[in-house]
DNA sequence: TCTCGCCTTTACGCTAACGTAAGCTTTGGC
DNA sequence: GCCAAAGCTTACGTTAGCGTAAAGGCGAGA
């Protein structure tokens, strides 16, 4: 059973290409089984595939993600120093993402903002179109 | 009285390179008045580098941010077309911080589950050592 | 058997976002 | 008045993350 993918299948459902793909095996991100030539992906496959773009969605280079991964791939068979060192970055990552909720939360204010004043011109033009209905027919433009 | 800034303060602030800001400048990010040759920043000035660096942090290109302020500058005498798209740019926007929101907490899960596995993993190498004290003084490594 | 579609590798190309160096001007402090 | 610090422009270099041929292999169906 264990069911696999082929590359162009998990490339469409995750809407990215081909290239893409290959490209994070290159990168060391991936590294599908193979029959013949041809690339073979299984299940943790298709996980890590997802968790490298959620990477990138948050940022993170492929770089990064790969650190990421190959750490954890160490942790098994870590020493103490590893997992003293994986417990670390893991907490830097946290504050990135703290960051991140914090940037998300100014941008959504900003966001709130600038829709209040997108309708409030949008009122105002409806007001002036109301009014001018009778005296000013036509006006180009205020320029 | 009204404040000014020059490249280097700001740069000292942001934590970035004079570099950067006047790439942003050539990008049509920012646009300084000038004393001379010497570029001048305004608290407004400050304030588009600080969204366009929480724009990076979020994940936009320069582009994007660009296009953001040109839209925002333009809202003022814009068109009712204008206003529009620029209320379903900000919906898009929401979506995408949406997206992220969900992806920081997947990450903040994944996070969770990584650091309680390190621990355990440094709990037992503490055990076996506690077990090794006795038959096991030195034991270089067992690869 | 032939072609169609999907797979492969190799390799050069391209954009974004700066880094870096050269060379020149301006300016604040002693 | 001088010199180091900071500013400026111009311009080439660099890295990441793919895009895009080019050239070929393999299995299914007409």
């Amino acid at each position: 059973m264990t069911k696999t993918y082929t590359i162009s299948e998990l490339a469409n459902e995750f809407d990215i290409t081909v290239r893409s793909i290959r490209f994070y095996e290159d990168s060391g991100l991936l590294s599908p089984t193979r029959r013949g030539q041809t690339r073979i992906y299984s299940r943790k496959d298709r996980v890590r595939l997802k968790l490298i773009l959620r990477g990138k969605r948050l940022g993170f280079s492929l770089a990064e993600t790969k650190e990421l991964f190959d750490l954890w791939d160490n942790t098994h068979q870590g020493s103490e120093q590893q997992l003293k060192l994986m417990l670390e970055i893991i907490e830097k990552k946290r504050d990135g993402l703290r960051q991140q909720l914090s940037d998300i939360a100014m941008a959504n204010l900003e966001l709130d903002n600038a829709e209040a004043r997108c309708r409030d011109a949008l009122r105002e033009l409806a007001e002036n179109e109301e009014g001018g209905k009778r005296k000013m027919e036509k006006e180009p433009s205020s320029n």
